[in-house]
RNA sequence: CGGGGCGUAGCGCAGCCUGGUAGCGCAUCUGCUUUGGGAGCAGAGGGCCGGGGGUUCGAAUCCCUCCGCCCCGACCA
């Protein structure tokens, strides 16, 4: 049986000063971890057994339709030059040398070691599918770990991985784990939603993000009440009222304006009397294009054209010119593009690139333009505007896209819903993504088909975050005094507090309850330390156990409390009833 | 990597400006009392004041430098 008095649970009073967010505190306060480094923390016992509770479920489910691996996270060079992220992963990854001087890397996902396998191993279409999963500790050197275990530079990550022959198995693999995902953490007892999510720099098809709402995630989700509709807002996009204000004057060609020092939107807006939303923002970027076949990376000068009131969105922009990395141009950079200084940035003159990141500046114009007319816009002269600006007429540029960030309150753009999104932050805890062939084919990975004709397997690529469950779930339900777990992942699913263990009677009761309950099937602690009821009720209310039976005077009319962590009060419960209630209750 | 802040006992902090024997609360240990919401009294232990260098008769305090940590931003298959 587990005794408090035998646990080591180093709870305190009060939290360092260090930690931000809710779990953060908590998890340092209920003893459940430690912070050795940036981004680095020792699981002490009661974190272990929550995050042993959390891999337990995570295992049970994805062994219903995988079979699990152990690899190394130590990984030679060579592992990762195929695929061409040895180079790629940047300073992200953590690298080191052996006493020969050989480099090798902490793995930070492990696609490459599974396609070496599956290269090696697979030989004909009928071993696919195959999905392999691992559940093991992943390295990052995040540029800014930071709110506890939310962001940290060692973490656990269950992994998976399918292989499959055709884009119809793959559907097929990614539906099961979407489906295993709902399971997974229903069990675990959150409130979690699936979103669309940009798929990335890594080139696949579809992706889909498991998000926890909580104001500590450092992800926006825009979604719409009315149909479900939901989106990372990295990818959401939202359909746009119409301009109604009248255009700014005329129908001419552009016209100089001086503009003494009106180098934000908004002092433009004033000097013209017109809404942002008639002006027309500029961003300047310079894009990196990654050399392919052994070529050298290039950078090129970008040009993002919006309306003054939306923000430009960084993903899609790169997404929709293919660049690996964006930054913004710096002064000589502008002289160079645009011949003119911040603040007065604009289109018209411009001579675009033909095609996104070729010679010449590439222009991109958002979709917020397009049919718009006698807009304001900067002249590339010092305290110049123009306007009378209209979009083709007036300048031309190398693609239209959606690059801009939705906001909350625009019209969801689902066809024939007339709901509104809203924006929340949000924790990713998961995430599920249609690789495609990107390593299989870089890696020479192939089966035979049934014609007997060599085909590429196509992949996909499935995470779950396990400590970002156990820092959900807190940020999910905290109040003043600590935090309360779904009893499928709490450490243990009931306390028995014994108020007073120099009291005969009482510490029997203890002891005789906390054996039953365990011989029941119920994972039960016994604070049986010798401390005051109050320090073992705050303790309790901590610790992120989800029921306590108080073993105190009633015990006397044969009656204990039952405490649901997570309402107030208490209810008295005859001895004899304590085992068969908290079966119910976990 | 840019901006800001912090490093003094296990935790939370004061002292630094204006140099002169390192303090407070909580925690810890001992004893007595207490025992249903972080008890009371009495006593005790615990510090390379982040590291290195400099100024000075003398540095936690002033100067230089390095390191670490936190927050905002950038970044985040």
């Amino acid at each position: 049986m587990h005794r408090w008095s035998k646990l080591f649970v180093p709870t305190l009073r009060e939290a360092p000063t260090d930690a931000e967010v809710a779990s953060h505190k908590f998890l340092l306060r209920a003893g459940y971890i430690r912070q050795l480094g940036a981004g680095i923390y020792n699981y002490l016992p009661l974190g272990q057994r929550a995050l042993n509770k959390i891999i337990g479920i995570v295992r049970e489910e994805m062994d219903q339709i995988g079979q699990e691996f152990f690899l190394p996270a130590l990984n030679p060079r060579e592992a990762w030059e195929p695929s061409g992220r040895w180079s790629g992963m940047g300073d992200n990854m953590f690298r080191l040398k052996d006493r020969k001087g050989a480099e090798l890397c902490l793995a930070m996902t492990h696609e490459e070691i599974m396609t070496e396998i599956a290269r090696k191993e697979l030989r004909s279409y009928k071993q696919l599918p195959q999905i392999w999963y691992q559940i093991q500790t992943k390295f990052r050197d995040e540029p800014r770990p930071k709110s506890g275990l939310l962001r940290v530079r060692q973490f656990t990550m269950k992994d998976s991985y399918s292989f499959d022959i055709d884009a119809d198995g793959l559907d097929r693999s990614f539906e099961l784990h979407d489906a295993v995902y709902r399971k997974i953490f229903t069990r675990c007892g959150l409130k979690f939603v699936a979103v669309d999510a940009d798929s990335g720099a890594m080139g696949g098809s579809q992706s889909q993000e498991f998000m926890v709402h909580t104001e500590a995630g450092e992800d926006l989700i825009a979604s719409c009440p009315t149909c479900g509709y939901a989106a990372n807002t990295e990818k959401a996009t939202s359909l746009l009222d119409a301009v109604t204000e009248m255009a700014p004057t005329g129908d001419g060609l552009p016209e100089l304006v001086l503009t003494p020092g009106c180098a934000a939107i908004s002092d433009v807006a004033a000097f013209f009397k017109i809404s942002p939303a008639s002006d027309i923002k500029c961003v300047a970027y310079m894009a990196l294009k990654r050399g392919e076949n052994g070529k050298a990376d290039t950078w090129h000068g970008l040009a993002a054209f919006l309306r003054g009131d939306h923000q430009v969105n960084e993903t899609k922009l790169q997404g929709a010119v293919g660049a690996a990395e964006l930054r913004t141009m710096n002064g000589e950079e502008l002289e160079q593009f645009f011949h003119g200084p911040a603040g007065f940035l604009g289109p018209v003159g411009l001579a675009p690139a033909a095609k996104a990141l070729t010679s010449g500046l590439t222009v991109v114009v958002d979709k917020g333009l397009e049919g718009r007319s006698n807009l304001v816009a900067g002249a590339n002269k010092l305290d110049y505007h123009f306007r009378s600006v209209t979009p083709g007429r007036d300048f031309s540029w190398t693609l239209v896209a959606d690059i801009r960030t939705v906001n909350e309150g625009e019209a969801c753009p689902t066809a024939n819903c007339t709901g509104k999104l809203v924006v929340g932050k949000a924790v990713e805890i998961g995430h599920i993504f249609k690789l495609g062939y990107k390593y299989t084919s870089a890696m020479g990975a192939t089966v035979l088909d049934p014609n007997g004709k060599e085909v590429t397997p196509i992949m996909g690529s499935y995470g779950i975050g396990i400590e970002r469950i156990l820092t959900a779930a807190i940020e999910q339900s905290h109040d003043a005094n600590g935090f309360w777990l779904p009893a499928s992942i709490a450490p243990f699913q009931v306390v028995v507090t014994v108020t007073n263990v120099t009291d005969t009677l009482l510490r029997e009761t203890g002891e005789k309850l906390a054996a039953d309950l365990e011989a029941a099937g119920i994972d039960v602690l016994l604070d049986d330390r010798d401390e005051r009821a109050g320090v073992k009720f705050k303790d309790a209310d901590l610790v992120g156990i989800p029921y306590r039976i108080n073993v105190g005077k009633k015990v006397a009319e044969g009656k204990v409390e039952l405490v649901n962590r997570a309402m107030p009060g208490a209810e008295d419960l005859a001895l004899a009833d304590v085992v068969q209630r908290l079966k119910a209750l976990v």
